[in-house]
DNA sequence: TATTGTTATACTCTATAACTATA
DNA sequence: TATAGTTATAGAGTATAACAATA
């Protein structure tokens, strides 16, 4: 049996924009599991990776995350001694997050498979084309995402 | 505190991508939940209103859906009065499903919302760009996705 | 009084395994 | 023996609410 003829969801742009969103998604998760690390691990180390420093709740924001869940991620990372807690003296309430010797490391490791997987997963679309669709999605997000904590 | 400045995700195509795949995904599930129907509900009203008869499998491996999953949803939809269950003479393990009246136009209805809503979000794009976007994510997604049943 | 981080708990969603019927 | 659909159950993941420390 054939959809491909009439397969309406494909039709519809945004339909394809998710399932594509999907796509990487699992493919990244798959990388990096394969790598001993998680797309929710490089996430937050790329986060830390800036120079803003960034409090627990912060980064519940940036990603996205639920607090609670934030709590129970800075603990394996800190517990892998690739995060430090270190209290914020501005506000002794917050932490500021920092990325210790071993997870610079370990972010330099998790941003390879990163750069491989993306290589991958974009090999169909030129160069040029590749930095069209990103200036597109970068337009799409602007002001959606990175929620808060930006500007 | 600005990340605007050093936002390293933003740099990936990759993460943009799937950014941008989770906000069509909540936005349209928001307007679909407004409708009072879901995301999913649309997806499988839109699989069915194709000629290709479908049966639950079919189903699960087109939605990427637990077989499971696909139960309840049917059950929810045949309890609505939009879907029937019909056996498939040609093997009787499996049925056919099929759109009653009331599903096509609660079909029609779910499509409006969808319509609408892809039309405020890819409203930064203009049409010559929203087209190639649509190829490009064709392009990625080919072979891909939908997987099976096609073909 | 409000907020950050924490814990314990409840809830939702999905996957697993076992069963019926058809092939 | 294998597959489609079904059910009951277990598990993963997430959110909710209450708490301690600080503002």
């Amino acid at each position: 049996m054939s959809l491909r003829a009439d397969f309406l969801l494909a039709e519809r742009t945004g339909v394809l924009l998710f399932k594509a969103g999907l796509l990487v998604q699992e493919e990244a998760e798959r990388a990096f599991q394969a790598a001993g690390s998680s797309l929710r691990t490089f996430m937050v180390l790329s986060a830390l990776a800036g120079q803003a420093e960034l409090s627990q709740q912060d980064l519940s924001q940036v990603l996205n995350l639920d607090p609670t869940t934030v709590v129970a991620l800075i603990d394996e990372l800190e517990k892998a001694g690739q995060v430090e807690r270190q209290r914020n003296p501005a506000d002794r309430r917050r932490y500021i997050l920092r990325l210790t010797d071993r997870g610079r490391e370990a972010r330099a490791a998790v941003e390879e498979v990163a750069t491989a997987t993306e290589q991958a997963f974009f090999a169909r679309l030129e160069p040029g084309e590749r930095e069209l669709l990103h200036g597109m999605l970068d337009r799409l997000l602007d002001g959606r995402w990175p929620q808060a904590v930006c500007d």
